[in-house]
DNA sequence: TATTGGCATTCTGTATGCATAATTGTATAC
DNA sequence: GTATACAATTATGCATACAGAATGCCAATA
């Protein structure tokens, strides 16, 4: 899916709006992030690069322990409630639906950061997370993310006992492992660029 | 001039191009912070709340943090040379050009993101420096920039001996200045608006 | 005099049309 | 059979036109 040509014509269509809409769309998209867009050449799903994608991690990561250092402030049991309830409904989700679990381990990130309160932060951890999203479409093995939901778990139990680096520490654990996940696999730019083509062909 | 009113057709008309390109640059403005935007009324200069601005600045540490962490450990001579240059362009420029040494004293910092290699980051810190450019135009009384030279001085030669703590100790130290300066003169949002409406009527 | 209703104006939101750049396909030459 | 050039198609970039929402003004009425 990503490298897939975007035309606007097609989209509108397909949404029933006009070039215009959709135009604005895929501008936003860009500035996210999410598409590639070439003058004249129009706009494709992005296809980050591997140091690109390295980069987003670390952004990541640096951007999500702000966002525990605001928290092991100032949770209230309200927030560790939402949390809470947020990882059971991924638990649920991890043995019955894997694609809402995936959405879910998604959100749980984008929970912590609008809880944090500070909305600049949380508009950059959602584009983040989303690039990251694409990532793993891109590289990653499919995989289990029982870990995930325990490793959240963590976190949450860190936040209630008010402890910021133990939250750290395993906000940086998470990370770690997922970033690993989707790297490791690959080794260089070159190899990922010709992958992505075998794929291509093999669908 | 925060608050102002960005009619499309007056934008366009100045700058000799249709309401579509104007239209697509205040969209890009707008994700970026720097302009409002009302569901049919249009589009503002941006008017940073006090806390809006907290969350900049707090942001902006967190991300300018993170580049000083990375070119510890990767400056070469090559970059610390063009920081020095630019450090110098700054002094000149602050006896001559008080304009010219607000913009340097941005682009300082921006030309740290760029070296540090993470592109992400770097889009990041562009627009919280923006945006701060923005927020010390609603809040700061005029200053002088003297203590910033001095401040990016200290940065360069942390990072020429690669010694990040150091290099952090003087950003947040040189941050901490600035949002000083900006935010304790007011003491709440509700005074700010006052103000900005009292601005508007003597102008 | 204050308030409300309606009218006119202005500006935004969206669609569409036209010109230009890119791509694809075809034909011809080597 | 391959390569190149040219034509046709397609898609993008931009401008403009039209419809609808918001604002301001004025008059009418309480």
């Amino acid at each position: 899916m990503p490298g897939d040509k975007l035309t606007e014509d097609v989209i509108g269509e397909r949404f029933g709006v006009s070039r215009t809409i959709v135009r604005t769309v895929l501008a936003r998209l860009h500035a996210e992030g999410l598409v590639d867009m070439q003058p004249n050449k129009g706009a494709t799903i992005a296809q980050p690069s591997l140091s690109e994608a390295q980069d987003v991690f670390e952004t990541r990561m640096c951007l999500e322990r702000q966002v525990l250092v605001r928290l092991a402030e100032k949770v209230t049991l309200d927030d560790i409630e939402r949390l809470q309830r947020h990882v059971d409904l991924e638990t649920k989700a991890n043995t019955q639906d894997g694609a809402a679990a995936i959405r879910l381990a998604g959100e749980f990130h984008i929970l912590l950061a609008s809880l944090s309160g500070n909305r600049v932060l949380a508009r950059y951890v959602d584009e983040v997370v989303s690039r990251c999203s694409l990532i793993l479409a891109l590289y990653s093995r499919p995989h289990s993310s029982d870990c995930s939901i325990h490793e959240h778990q963590q976190i949450i139990d860190a936040l209630r006992l008010r402890n910021s680096q133990a939250a750290i520490d395993a906000m940086d654990h998470h990370l770690k492992a997922v970033t690993d996940r989707a790297l490791l696999s690959s080794t260089s730019d070159k190899q990922r660029d010709i992958r992505s083509i075998l794929d291509r062909y093999a669908s």
